[in-house]
DNA sequence: CTTATATATTGACACTGTCAAGTTTATGAT
DNA sequence: ATCATAAACTTGACAGTGTCAATATATAAG
């Protein structure tokens, strides 16, 4: 039981074929992630992932589900590098977001699509509240609008994740491509957000 | 040559391909757009749609480039029924934006999806210039920020674009769902722009 | 040692996109 | 008018895909 070579389990298939999903996402996109090559890469037969998961959209969940943890902890990753203020805080955050948004982009937009969405709702797996209280608590120090506290956060998340989804490839000024993720300072300095 | 049944050719076989694929879009999500069952629904064989589109990505093409018209005639229908101050006109805009991203909503994620950017790259197809003009020319009448019109152009833009992605299933307030395309207002006027 | 259960394999099925080759229809030149 | 050519569509095949049922193997329990 010393080495697990040439035996009939694999040990840890489960985290394997996670991690082999995210390989292949990061590799070649949406379009690469397969139940069948997870399972190659984890050097098992193509029908082993079903013991695990709940077919493909159960392996999706679960690589969503972990792309999310990572997702937090980029954004606090940033938050601890920054100052102290709460308006660089906020920028540390949003700067994890768009950082994350773009290293690992098939990902991130995996973790947002509609289908995903849906499954959630039906799993009730509920990880985003993790990600999303990160953002409210940076949020929270600041004079709220005719929203409320919701309305601010509803903005800045909006902003940032409009901001993640257009500036990928340019599409919004295909002119200057000068829209960085520097650049979102500026836009959230635009906001004028107050100190309460 | 006055009936064209059971005759060989379809007569309109491109433009019956693209009303398909947005059917089955809009029917059954992402998942059921198939080249097979395009071809079936325009009742044609199952490798005709190659003369017409390179391939499946072609057909996507040809169906996101379909979709930014009615994206910007959304937003267009939207500002001509609207109260014509510049403020009125933003919020019309908006409206006719998350309108369309909520009616069509697998289109509307196709339409902003990596891989149709990377097509749209590739081809210099170049739709998204009409729909953003729009919003460019509703943004024109505000005072700009830090960043100069673009700034500003790229403020409302990944604003309402975030809001619709995140909005689409309470996604963001999973307690109190009142998420309405109505409250983008509100987040409209928090933004305190100013005219120029 | 025997039994039982979790784990992985094999094989099959209905799909998918894509390609090559063949068939039918329309067009155009002589 | 006739024939050649091109366009439109069909047929058949191929490699992949997800999923399921049946099978084999390894671990654990009694």
């Amino acid at each position: 039981m010393l080495d697990k070579l040439n035996t009939h389990h694999h040990g840890n298939l489960h985290e394997a074929l996670i991690v082999a999903g995210i390989e292949l996402l990061n590799e070649g996109g949406m379009h690469a992630l397969t139940l069948r090559k997870c399972a190659a890469r984890a050097g098992v037969s193509h029908a082993a992932p079903a013991h695990h998961f709940d077919g493909l959209n159960g392996l999706l969940a679960a690589i969503v589900a972990r792309g999310f943890q990572q997702f937090t902890e980029a954004m606090v990753g940033e938050r601890e590098k920054a100052a102290k203020d709460p308006f660089s805080i906020l920028c540390a955050i949003c700067r994890g977001y768009l950082k994350f948004a773009i290293t690992n982009e098939a990902l991130f937009n995996l973790m947002f699509s509609p289908q995903m969405q849906d499954l959630e709702d039906n799993n009730s797996q509920r990880e985003l509240p993790d990600a999303y209280q990160v953002l409210r608590d940076a949020c929270a120090p600041f004079k709220h609008g005719s929203n409320g506290a919701a309305g601010t956060e509803l903005m800045v998340w909006s902003l940032v994740h409009g901001f993640a989804q257009l500036t990928r490839k340019n599409r919004v000024h295909p002119d200057k491509h000068t829209t960085d993720d520097t650049n979102f300072d500026n836009i959230l300095r635009d906001l004028k957000l107050e100190l309460v």
